[in-house]
Formats: C-alpha cells, sequence, structure tokens
DNA sequence: ATAATTTTGTCTTTATTTTAACAAAAATAC
DNA sequence: GTATTTTTGTTAAAATAAAGACAAAATTAT
C-alpha cells in the first residue's frame, strides 16, 4: 500500500510543472491568449512531444489545429499543483534563510501564509518579520496544537533538524519543506521536500571541472 | 561538439555524488572505517547495485570481500567534485538570501571563499557580513576584472537577474549560482545551477495533494 | 464552401536509467 | 591451510522516460 499505488504520474512530470506554470504565468503578463506545445517548446526548452505527454498526464487541455488556452492551462496546472487552497505554514528557524523565506511575498500570493517562525536566540524571538512574529521555539508544541498547520519549514541548523522534526512528527503537519543539509525521518504519510543547497553546489562544482576530470 | 560529448557521465549519477561525499563524511566522523555497498546503501536509500555502477563510473574504489575505504572513497569523491581546489566566489544582493549564504561557513570549508557581496541599497553597501564586504553593484565591473572569480550567487531579484548575468557573461566567471526564479541566458561554457524554490514548494504543494487528485 | 495548414492526443520506437544476476577476488572462519 | 562467506565490478534484463510519427480534428486561407 505504498503511495506509488495512488499515483501514475512520475516524479519527472511532477517536478516539470511548476515550470510550465511558471512560464504560463509569463505569457499571461504578455496578454498572451494561446500557445501552441511548439511555441511553448522553444520557450522553456523541453521538446514539444514531452510537453504534449505531460499535459496528456492530466486531461486534453488543448485543441487541435489551435493549442492550448494560456489562461485556462494556467488555471490547470495551478489547480494540479494545489494552488487553489490556502495554506498554513511555520518556519522553523528564524536566521537569515527563515527570514529571507518569511519576506518572500510571492509564497503568500501563491497561497502558502506564514503564521509565525520559531527560533531559540532570545534576540530574535519577539521580532517582527512582515507582520509575523517569531516566537520562542518552546512554543512549538503548543502553537501547532493550536493551528492547523499544513506546512513547516525547517531553517535550523543541520544537529537541530530531526529533534524539530520529531516533535512535528506527533502533530497534524502535513509536509516538510527542509533545508538543513540532512536527511530526516518523518512519520507515515509526511511528505518531504528538501533544499539542500551543500547539493546543489557541489553539482556546480563537478560541471565547472567535469571537462578536465573526464579528459585528464 | 556539445559539452556532452565530453562526458558520458549521467547528470542523475552526478547529483547523486554529493549525496555520497555527505553520507561518507558522517561515517568518517564516525570513525568507520569501511563500507560496503549494501551498508551504505541502508544508510543513504539507493540500492546497492546502483551505489556500485554509480562508483564505477569513476574507478573501481572498492575491494571484493572487503568493501570501501571510506576515507579514501570520501577523498576520491571529493576530488570528483572538484573539492580539491579553491573557488573565488562573490554573491550578487545582499539581502536575507545573500546573507544567509555569506554566513554559512560551510561553503568556506568546502574551499569556496565568498570575496565580496554586491547590492544597489544604501543602507547595506559598507556593511560586513563575517569579514565580507558588501560593495555597490557599480563597483561589479571592475572587481570581476580585477579579481579572477570563479563562481557567482546570483541572489538578486528575478527582474535585476538577466542584468547582471550580461555583465558576468562579459568576464570570466565560470559558473553561476541561480537563486532568482528565472531561466538564465549565459554565454557559451559558463555553467548554471539553479535552486529555483518557487518549483521546489510547488512541488511540495502537488504532492500534499497528490491522493486526492488522482482519486478524487 | 473547399483546400491547405496547423496542432493535438496517442501510439510506437528509441534511449536512458535502474535493478538483478553472477563470476572472480578477497576476507574471514574454522 | 582450506572452506565458507562476503563483496566487488560488470554484464544482462527490466523498467522508466523521452522522442518520433501520424491520424484525426480544428483552424485558417482562398
Amino acid at each position: 500500500m505504498s503511495n506509488k499505488s495512488f499515483s501514475n504520474i512520475s516524479i519527472a512530470v511532477i517536478r516539470r510543472l511548476p515550470k510550465y506554470h511558471r512560464y504560463l504565468k509569463e505569457l499571461l503578463d504578455k496578454e498572451v491568449s494561446r500557445i501552441s506545445s511548439r511555441e511553448l517548446s522553444k520557450l522553456i526548452g523541453f521538446t514539444a512531444s514531452q510537453i504534449r505527454q505531460d499535459l496528456n498526464c492530466f486531461g486534453g487541455f488543448g485543441q487541435q489545429g489551435y493549442g492550448y488556452n494560456v489562461d485556462e492551462l494556467y488555471n490547470e496546472i495551478g489547480r494540479i499543483l494545489g494552488l487553489n487552497k490556502n495554506y498554513n505554514v511555520i518556519i522553523i528557524g528564524a536566521g537569515n534563510l527563515g527570514q529571507a523565506i518569511a519576506n518572500y511575498t510571492n509564497f503568500e500570493r501563491l497561497g502558502f501564509e506564514v503564521l509565525a517562525l520559531f527560533d531559540i536566540n532570545p534576540k530574535l524571538i519577539g521580532v517582527k518579520i512582515r507582520d509575523i512574529p517569531v516566537l520562542d521555539m518552546d512554543e512549538l508544541d503548543e502553537f501547532t496544537s493550536e493551528h492547523n498547520i499544513d506546512i513547516a519549514i525547517i531553517c535550523a541548523p543541520k544537529d537541530f533538524a530531526q529533534e524539530v522534526t520529531d516533535k512535528l512528527n506527533r502533530k497534524n503537519v502535513k509536509g516538510i519543506w527542509n533545508f538543513a543539509p540532512t536527511d530526516l525521518n518523518v512519520a507515515e504519510g509526511i511528505i518531504v521536500e528538501n533544499v539542500n543547497l551543500s547539493e546543489s553546489l557541489l553539482t556546480l562544482s563537478y560541471l565547472l571541472n567535469e571537462k578536465e576530470l573526464l579528459s585528464g
């Protein structure tokens, strides 16, 4: 009864969806009302065939001889991505990274509302980021009990991340967006999306050296 | 004469290398001196077969009946990732995200030295993050001419990112680590590694809703 | 109104990636 | 010292993903 049984959509397709969403938004802003898979292909860099196949995982949104209605497709993909809902979010760790995310108002526009940040640093507790309060980490349990938190964003140091996750495991948190450079053990059903900056940087480092590495 | 001709290593393999590196470091810290692909598989979550195949892209680092020497393998993967070198880095944008990266001392330990941050905000210009100065964006051209910059980290807003990239395109910058939520047009030979936080968050959002989406 | 063009959705083929299998080599146990 | 076990490196098979091909449908041009 793995998660897989509910899903025949490959993760490769899923990870392309936000990019479609972003490019369609740009087209909308430019008041482009229709686009073919061929034109979109030139913009986004995927093959037209792949675009058509990706979209058809979720339904036939296009029309032969015409292409796709930009507004309709944008909204459909938004719905597929769950952007028709609102999400209550907390941020664990109110350092630079936590603050950066709290300040990024675009997430709010997409429906992700940050209710609070949590930190152990007395200098940060009580501070407000925009209108969002930084609370004492000791209040985390109470806060998550009283509020229906959908997503917790972990911006805490590596050695503290699992400890926090253990607390979240006992609450009704549905997803964790993890910026700590470690793999978390989560309770069944909790979805984790990792953003591992070190891994990204080391990939860049590899690519910078690849030519010499494989020739010399 | 595409980049591909130098490389028979798939990007999927490359993106797993930093994770091997991280887990091997943890084993080293625990003073584990040897590990088999089977044991590593249990830790890291890839199949033992995949681990052996990945490592064998770069050489036979193991020994039959024994496994892999942790210290040796850690160093070999570090070398493959280019961590035997030092990199001069600048950060474009000294907001929370730029500061977060500048403050993350682990990158320095890996050989990535941040020489300066750049911003247009007068309140930030002149400030120091650790010992790293925040310079006026107007000084970027001169600075990149005088220093041999390997990597530029773009933490500037989306609408400003391409403008900065155009400047970098004319310099000898080798790689761009891009946090702006947009695809950059770069000069030939410049490697771009994107960290698109919105795309990551929307992927999480999709996964949170996948069950209902595909059943209902 | 008709012909030519465009373009999707889907089926087929190709390519890539992952997993499985196993001989050969080394380590360990007895 | 020999047998047993472990474990790699590598080959083969299976699974997954991407690209190509094309009929059917709709649009656009004449």
